[in-house]
DNA sequence: CTTGACTCTGGATCGAGGTCCAAGCTCTAC
DNA sequence: GTAGAGCTTGGACCTCGATCCAGAGTCAAG
């Protein structure tokens, strides 16, 4: 038997069944093939494809970016400036999360230093700093 | 007059009018005093509380988060232990998320880093990786 | 043949944090 | 007094990425 069973490629992949056919649904892989009874077909070159969102999920792709990714990878004749430009613009949007993150760590780390972490909670610089209206 | 309507609420905070009616609905702020209108009549105070939350929001706690750090706050007889605990737990997901994105910034610079960005698709090195089944 | 595991569909639901709408009052400034 | 801005409610809707369900049909092992 050259195909796959939904069950099967569900686990080949590490992605559930139920996120197999959402991702059918999404248009991110495309109707397989279907038995006489209706039950669905893979190919086995599925596997990579799923592989491919996998991946690409880690690394922060939406499924609306990886859709894209999957379209230029479907033109075999288009060069590689694509991807390599998508996996840039994808640096330049963690880069940018990083640097809100670390705003954040930077501002609890303050007022977690600032607390001495005993005493009356009026006087507790963490509630006074909360409560405060920002000065610009 | 010594109350607030919801839209000068509005104003003095930065949270819309519907955000406040939803953080009404969510039990973050008490439901106000009613004019025989059935307008809303804030007690002035409220605009602290609304700063409160925005500035836990913007410290990444959620909703549910700066709920239970209201409730911490309003009994006035206790301790600043709380904050100052919850501060630090918050600095630890905090971390966590930042050591995510790292390691996702490492795996995106790798991969741009060994596309050569013209060429053939076939042969783009981000692809071969993202079809790969992971080898652990 | 039987039993248990597998698969099918369509649609509902989740969670987080809101946003938007209509229809109808009310308030304020002029 | 009137125009226009402001406020009321309940409920629908949004994004994102799934997850779960019922009720029915199918497959594989023994």
């Amino acid at each position: 038997m050259a195909t796959l069973s939904i069950g099967k490629l569900a686990n080949l992949t590490e992605v559930s069944i139920d996120t197999i056919r959402y991702y059918e649904r999404q248009g991110l892989i495309a109707p397989p093939a279907r038995r006489a009874s209706g039950y669905r077909a893979y190919a086995p070159d599925v596997v990579g494809r799923l592989w491919f969102i996998r991946h690409a999920k880690d690394l922060s792709f939406t499924l609306g970016e990886i859709t894209e990714l999957l379209t230029l990878t479907s033109q075999a004749e288009r060069d590689m400036a694509g991807m390599k430009v998508a996996a840039r613009a994808k640096l330049g949007v963690v880069e940018d999360k990083i640097r809100e993150l670390q705003r954040i760590r930077k501002d609890l780390k303050r007022l977690e230093a600032a607390c001495p972490g005993h005493g009356a909670l009026a006087k507790c610089p963490i509630v006074h700093a909360l409560n405060q209206e920002p000065s610009p």
